[in-house]
Order: C-alpha cells, then sequence, then structure tokens
DNA sequence: CCACCTTATGACACGCTGTGTCATTATGAA
DNA sequence: TTCATAATGACACAGCGTGTCATAAGGTGG
C-alpha cells in the first residue's frame, strides 16, 4: 500500500549538488530554475516539486543539522539542578550535536559561503532557523525560565551560533565546534 | 543648482502610510504594487523609484530607529574603565535610543505586527539590520573585544533587541524599552 | 518673455519566481 | 490484463523587480 504508483526517478541529492555546482560555477543570480531543470534532465515544475524554492535548494542540505540539533535539545532534561550553568550547558550540547549530523563538513563550507555571499540566501536563515527557535524556547520554559527571557535567549543563542557557523565557513579551520561554543560563550541567563 | 529640473510630486511617506492601510485591509500578500500604485495615484515605476522592493513599504519606516541606534553607539565612547558593565551599558543606551526616534508609536506597532506575521518581512531583518549589526561589532572591537566576541555578541544583541520589538509589537503596553532592556540582560562579554 | 536644461514621471517590454491545472506516463497490485 | 496510484511535465498565469525610452513640468539664463 506504500508503493503504489509510478517510482520516483528523481535523486533530490544529486539535483541539490548539481545546483550547488552551477551556482559556484554562474552565480546563485545567473542560475535561473530552468538552468538547473534542464541541467538536471527534469522539467522546471517537476524541480518545485522537490524543491520549493530556489533557497530551498541551499538551506535544504542544512535541515539535518537543524534535526539533530533539536534532538540534542530533546534529550537534555538536565539533572534537577536547574541552574544557570546546566541550562547552558544543554544549549552548548545542541549547537555542537548539529555538527556531528553532517556527512561532509566541505560541502557545508560551501553551502554557508554562498549563503553568506547571498543576502537573499541569508535572510533565509531566520525563517530556516524558526522551528529551532522555537524548541529551544520550548526547552528553556520547560527548565523553569520565564516566557520572555526564554524567548530573547533563543533568539540570541540561534544568531550567534548561525555567526559561529558563519565564521567557520568564511575560514580554512576543519572543525566549527570551537567556533559554536565562542558563540554560546555571549549569552547568560539573566535571573541565575 | 541644486534644484534645476522638475520638482517632485510624490510624497514617499504618505505613499507608504497608505500602502501600510492598504496592506491591513487586504492583506500583504494580496496587495499588489499595481494596487498601491493606482491607490496612489502614480505608476508601478515610480512607486519602485521610492521604495526598491515591496518590503521596503515596510521597513523603510523602521529606518530612523536603525540610524538613531547607531549614533548613539557612536556617541558612546564611555570612559577608560571598559570593564564588562560598560560595554553592556552602551548597548543598552543604543537599544533605548532607537525608541526616541519614532515619531508614532502605535504605527511602528503596526509595522512590526505586520512584519511578525508575514515570514518574507520577518526574513529581512536579517538585511536590515545588517549596518547596525557592523557597527555595533565596530564598537566592541574598538573598546577592546576581540573580533569573534564582539562578532557574535553583535548578532545576538540585534536578535534579541529585534525579538524585543516583536514581544512588544505583541502586546499593548506603551513602552517598548523594558522589553528592549530585558532582551539585553541575555548577554554577556565573556573575558570580562 | 522665451528657449533651454534638468529632473520626475510613466508607458512598455522583459526575465524570473512560484503556483495552479491537467493530461500523460510508468509501475505495483488485484 | 486491468486498474489504481503516483510521478512527471507541458501550459498558463500573477506578481516582482529591472531596463529603456519618450514625455511632462518646472526652474534658470539669455
Amino acid at each position: 500500500m506504500r508503493s503504489a504508483g509510478r517510482p520516483v526517478t528523481i535523486d533530490p541529492d544529486a539535483v541539490a549538488s548539481l545546483a550547488l555546482r552551477l551556482f559556484a560555477e554562474n552565480g546563485y543570480e545567473r542560475t535561473s530554475m530552468e538552468d538547473i531543470a534542464r541541467a538536471a534532465g527534469i522539467g522546471r515544475k517537476s524541480l518545485y516539486r522537490y524543491f520549493s524554492s530556489k533557497a530551498d535548494l541551499i538551506w535544504g542540505g542544512m535541515e539535518p543539522v537543524i534535526a539533530a540539533s533539536g534532538l540534542a535539545l530533546k534529550g537534555a532534561r538536565g539533572g534537577r539542578e536547574d541552574d544557570s550553568e546546566d541550562l547552558m550547558a544543554g544549549l552548548r550540547a545542541a549547537a555542537v550535536a548539529g555538527v556531528a549530523a553532517i556527512p561532509d563538513l566541505s560541502v557545508s563550507r560551501g553551502r554557508l559561503r554562498l549563503i553568506a555571499e547571498h543576502p537573499d540566501l541569508a535572510s533565509r536563515s531566520y525563517e530556516s532557523m524558526a522551528p529551532q527557535r522555537e524548541r529551544a524556547r520550548g526547552h528553556l520554559i520547560s527548565l523553569g525560565v520565564p516566557e520572555d527571557t526564554a524567548s530573547y535567549l533563543s533568539a540570541a543563542y540561534l544568531a550567534a551560533t548561525f555567526e559561529g557557523w558563519m565564521r567557520w565557513a568564511a575560514g580554512t579551520d576543519p572543525d566549527p565546534v570551537p567556533y559554536l561554543l565562542a558563540a554560546v560563550e555571549v549569552l547568560r541567563v539573566p535571573g541565575a
């Protein structure tokens, strides 16, 4: 029952990496969805079936990071000692957990560099990280942080870690973890 | 010499507030640039001359806030005691300075609510605040904060204060200042 | 007072994004 | 073999943002 109709012939991952290559070669703006579809040997409409927007071709690849990071938060119901240090440790762990979910760091670096170069793509960060922000907020609230503080902290947390990723991508260091940890260092829990 | 040719007949402020009204009445998506131009009695191309994008009709109004906030940072070369508390005080002051630059708070609330409701507009926050982020970063660096810390801190600072504005806009409190101050509370300078 | 020059304006056309509709195709299941 | 199901792509469409170019409306210098 799961598999009835015509089977899939398009490999989204292959299309995404093809698109990434085209972007790198000809520029993001100068590469139209039509171009990508033609290069992939499919129709433009079919392309949109797998990637709801042009930005999705890039940001889609970051989904595993976001998912893993969210999962880490869920499992981080630390001990009863809900002091500030525990809260921050949870956020640190979540930030780092995303790194493990990346199969090929150099590809991600390429993606992030493209994002950094392009305002249109960078803007998408706010949207793409919205679910993660919501999860972080819920996590903090469930640990006793006041609602408003949780909102500010989760917003700041995501902006800082995103900036961490960006700075890592701009350089040549192989490991993004130190960047993420340094980013989280600028945060604190006011009450504790 | 300054004023030679044909004088201006279009009042950008009037057009922007007209657009804001149309958005409120008919929805952001369902109001096209064509609609706005027609309602304003001008051509679509002329509309684009004053507002480079649809989002600009909304975000343009926030420019005074950003400008004032940036100015406050410039003037905040505090005493030689560059300890953490001074740095944070500077950021606090900059955040609050923006409030004074707003002629009509209720209009700004409407704008921000529109932004909150609409992912497309909210995404723009990253772009719109980029200059402010850069200024904050420069400010921190000039006060002795390491480059990377300054990047993370300024990113977190802008995200948190933006969230403060959002939470203020969502409620009915007349004064946004407490929200902004609470937002800055989640930040710290790691070294100090 | 008139010709001129500068600048605002808008008409037209274009490419691209993202969406909707609908016919066609390929496959597994009955 | 027939049929239901799901993928695919051809076509059309509204809207955004851009470029080009002719026209209009004032001041400025003679």
